[in-house]
DNA sequence: GCAATAGGTGAAATGCATTACATACCAAGT
DNA sequence: ACTTGGTATGTAATGCATTTCACCTATTGC
């Protein structure tokens, strides 16, 4: 069915248009009558005007669309929480899409999000760097980003200045390490992370050189990136496993892969933290909950969806924002890096 | 800056704006040489038409609103890749909104996606059953319905006649039960799910049932509804633990407060399995991952996400469709559930 | 008593793409 | 030579709400 129009509650109400548009925005006093008369028209109907129309008009959607890579790992359902809590007030709604990854799709949902004349984009993850193959999305995130209010949340982006939040992941991952050797640790692994990952790189890059600064040796068979699953976590604790010599400790790029190290960790009979030290990163609300209690780095997810929405408001009302908006994460303490090694 | 627009591209090529349209849309035979000036415009402007102008005329939006009560449980992230899945040949975008079992917030949703004239609806969570305070609810999505195809995923709504799509959520429960009398439990207590809740009702139902069937008796006291987080799992669980007498197993609603009364249990210096059976429902991917692993009820969530968005394709093309499509559940046995007793 | 102002309302332009209808041209068929 | 039909393209209507401009009526001030 067709759904009631303003022109029909115009006729019904015997006005024109412009008075039925201006009881609905208040933009012009309508006598009382009148204005009681069109007040019940909609109730009756339960008129809603067409926001397509109203948007072709005043050029805005009121929506932001978002591109995540995988909504499944906890961390980015909790940004979206963020970004939500702040699009809020402004009465913003989203368009998600979810990459899981996938190159192609992201262009894809891209272009869509400029046909949809999205007010801004968000665009999590940070799945670039300069390949061949990504080319053509790092062309379209440019391209958009021109037109349209965009930022880049944890994923920077070479050659270009795309407007940019980010946790301070090399610090968060300095952190990491530090704790990891003030707890007497020296044999320290990586485990997972896509290399091709802006944030596998940053934490790579920090790993390395929190390690140089401890002047500890990086062992290049335990640094061992993989993705970012739970499976990916167990693969390479697995493979660790298989080792003649193994490290004492691993740092992992995020709380899924430590949670499957661990696993992998106490199915082949080891106790973690006795037997290995695990850290994570991101503080996913299960960290606290798994058992051992995940010691990580807090990305404070919420409040980065936050601050993204915020510096996407901002734009959109044109003022001028900060090429980088970092924020400082927290490490976070629990069972699984253990106590300091005798 | 504004966007160009096909007046732009059509002044620019020297033809008129339905030629270019029809370049874009390849609905009528252009000349070689217009069509090639044409298509290097828009290649050049990086011309996207304008989805709103179009969807006006066309009457269809290609978006479907979708509203989650929590995405943060790793349950709902599952359906909703399920239904992007099937929404991706189809070409569908997802209008998200999160509405924390938050009733106002989910009518005030469900409005801006009528405004916005989303071409389906699905309505995750069933937070519903006739209370007053919800009355404003059903009726906007009854509203809704009638205008919009809708569809309801594990929820159900008394005196209405809405398209649903659920997991047998009651056989669900018998499975989940049955499981544990047959390890030799005649003492099980029920955590979790706020009472309001349909899915909660039908598990609490279905849960009396089953222990009738077995002739069991049903300790009120270990009959502990509250939420669906984990905290409330630990929360039910420290409860428990302070009675004197305590059952010997518990159902869970979801996974997730099955992991918290496990993580409770643990803390206490219980062993689970073997001083307390768990088991929970959902089998969201954290749950053979957990430690113990968890024995729990699968409810196909990507299924689920895919046949909602089925039904909702069949409805907007005015296909007749079932008035639920029900999904089997199934016990997935892990370790959490334990051996049986002696 | 007349201008100025405020209240109340309608007509029409606007935003942008799609499409039915109209028109123009050219080649083939009778 | 004239109809027929395909190819190629333009004009105008359409979808729906907002907003500017114009206009009318009734008051208020001087």
């Amino acid at each position: 069915m067709r759904q009631v129009t303003i022109y029909d509650i115009a006729k019904e109400a015997e006005v024109s248009i412009s008075t039925v548009s201006r009881v609905l925005n208040d933009t012009a006093p309508v006598k009382g009558s009148t204005r009681a008369k069109i007040e019940e028209l909609i109730q009756k109907y339960n008129f809603q005007p067409n926001a397509m129309a109203r948007s072709l008009l005043k050029q805005e959607t009121g929506i932001i669309g978002v591109i995540v890579p995988d909504l499944t790992n906890p961390f980015f359902p909790e940004v979206f929480a963020g970004a939500e809590h702040e699009a809020q007030q402004s009465g913003h709604t989203f368009l998600l899409s979810n990459s899981i990854g996938d190159y192609a799709k992201e262009s894809e949902y891209l272009s869509i999000m400029r046909e949809k004349r999205v007010d801004g984009i968000m665009f999590l993850g940070g799945r670039i760097n300069l390949r061949h193959c990504e080319e053509h999305l790092v062309q379209e995130l440019v391209q958009c980003a021109s037109v349209i209010p965009t930022v880049l949340v944890n994923g920077g982006l070479r050659n270009t200045d795309l407007i940019r939040v980010a946790t301070d992941e090399s610090a968060g991952t300095a952190l990491a390490v530090r704790h990891l050797i003030e707890l007497g640790h020296t044999e320290i692994g990586f485990i997972g992370g896509e290399s091709n990952m802006t944030t596998t790189s940053i934490k790579l890059r920090a790993f390395r050189k929190a390690m140089k600064d401890a002047e500890l040796e990086v062992r290049e068979e335990w640094m061992l990136p993989d993705s970012f699953s739970i499976d990916s976590g167990k693969r390479q604790m697995l493979n660790l496993l298989a080792m003649k010599e193994r490290p004492t400790a691993v740092f992992c790029v995020n709380d899924y892969t430590a949670i499957g190290v661990i696993k992998a960790g106490v199915e082949a009979g080891l106790s973690i933290p006795d037997d290995m030290s695990v850290v994570g990163f991101d503080d996913i609300p299960l960290a606290h909950h798994f058992i051992p209690e995940l010691t990580t780095v807090s990305q404070q997810a919420h409040e980065l969806g936050r601050t993204a929405v915020k510096v996407l408001k901002a734009m959109m009302s044109n003022e001028k924002v900060k090429k980088l908006t970092s924020l400082e994460p927290q490490l976070v303490v629990r069972q699984s890096s253990g106590a300091p090694m005798r």
